[in-house]
DNA sequence: TGTACATCAGTGAACGCGCGTTCACTGATGTAC
DNA sequence: TGTACATCAGTGAACGCGCGTTCACTGATGTAC
């Protein structure tokens, strides 16, 4: 079949995991059988249920990992551009600028927000995933609240906007942005939307750009 | 059982999609099936058939429905708004409180957006049923950049916004919005974004309020 | 260095239930003449 | 006004397939002594 290549320990859940994620992504968790999986992944069903004591073991693996890797990701993000620029406006505004390039670069169709997946869905899960992604969620706004908040005090905000509303708009522009990506299957949407995002919190805080352009 | 009143013509299909429309979007189309929405309905499983050609078509009449009512609602809240202030870009801004009021006084947690809970389950859909997401969302679109436009003519944005992307972010904070709203089981998430974005949409347009609120 | 045991990463066969779909049929209402 | 036929809105029984799950078992590798 396809393995040349030996499997090493743990390949085959992480296998798995990936296989499950983008099955999700495109049908929904109902619709994705372990059937499917484990023909991916080139085992038996009975090893399916070695790494994952049921389905819905599966779903909390899918989603505890997501979840990590989201955070990871904005961190990293924000990590990077601390670096470039330590000012805390323009550390974010080049971070959102690192944040759409990212979602630039992705090839294809953006994969999708299992979050978002999983929020049209959650009556299939129990209270311990629901609120893993919940807390997930509110790690990013959080994350987004608190760059928001080092901002305003060193730039007293020149428009009455609400930092919550305003860090909660990333999350939303990011999970509606997916959504339009995806519907209309063009990639530009959402970092356009990012960028836009960027125009009015650099607004919010900076006066009126100087003709030159960026 | 609950039917003391006689069932009128047409009234069964109805039931049989209400009852999908919020099936689906708790759990997901694949999750949801013929026999739960019978067993609301009332009806044997042969008379869900006489309804529906199968299942596939359920799904349309589903999106369908929901579609043409987003589109019928959105138009009425401009209608409205243009009933009291005539200008384009006051009118609009009266139309997103309107929006944003509409939200805010839905009973209990949102119930959703089908056009969001198809995109992550389209995999399972035909063309058609893609099409038809795709061509919903195009309008919503369509007609806030027409808007947007219309405003732009008489008020010269001070802002370089890509007026294509202003409108996108509408749809884009709605069904981000309706994530967040759900996620958090806060109904307060969706309008407050409404209204960020109604003050970014003021924010372009016109030059810095005047110090008294609204 | 050899043996005993434990753990890891699965196999293979069977299970029963729920699912979407089909088919022949029916009783009430509407329409033509 | 009566009769024949058509349409509407379903019923009832059966179908087979795919699904998630269980159970006893296995061969390879790791660890204790």
């Amino acid at each position: 079949m396809t393995d040349a290549q030996p499997r090493k320990a743990g390949d085959t859940r992480l296998r798995l995991l990936d296989l499950a994620e983008a099955a999700v992504l495109e049908k929904g968790f109902a619709a994705t059988s372990i059937d499917e999986l484990i023909a991916g992944a080139g085992i038996t069903k009975s090893g399916f249920f070695y790494h994952f004591r049921d389905k819905g073991d599966l779903a909390k693996a899918l989603l505890e990992r997501y979840v990590a890797h989201n955070q990871a990701i904005l961190a990293d993000i924000f990590a990077r551009a601390d670096e470039l620029d330590e000012d805390p406006l323009h550390g974010f505004l080049v971070a959102l600028r690192l944040f759409a390039e990212t979602m630039a670069d992705l090839p294809g169709r953006h994969p999708g927000c299992l979050s978002a997946s999983f929020c049209y869905q959650d009556r299939l899960f129990d209270r311990e995933v629901r609120e893993l992604n919940r807390a997930g969620i509110s790690c990013w706004r959080a994350m987004f609240r608190a760059r928001l908040e080092a901002i305003a005090r060193r730039y007293p905000p020149r428009l009455a906007v609400d930092l919550g509303d305003l860090a909660d708009m990333a999350s939303t522009l990011v999970d509606g942005g997916i959504v339009l990506s995806r519907v209309f299957d063009d990639r530009e949407v959402l970092p356009r939307q990012i960028l836009l995002y960027r125009e009015l919190v650099r607004t919010v805080f900076l006066p009126p750009a100087a003709p030159t352009q960026d």
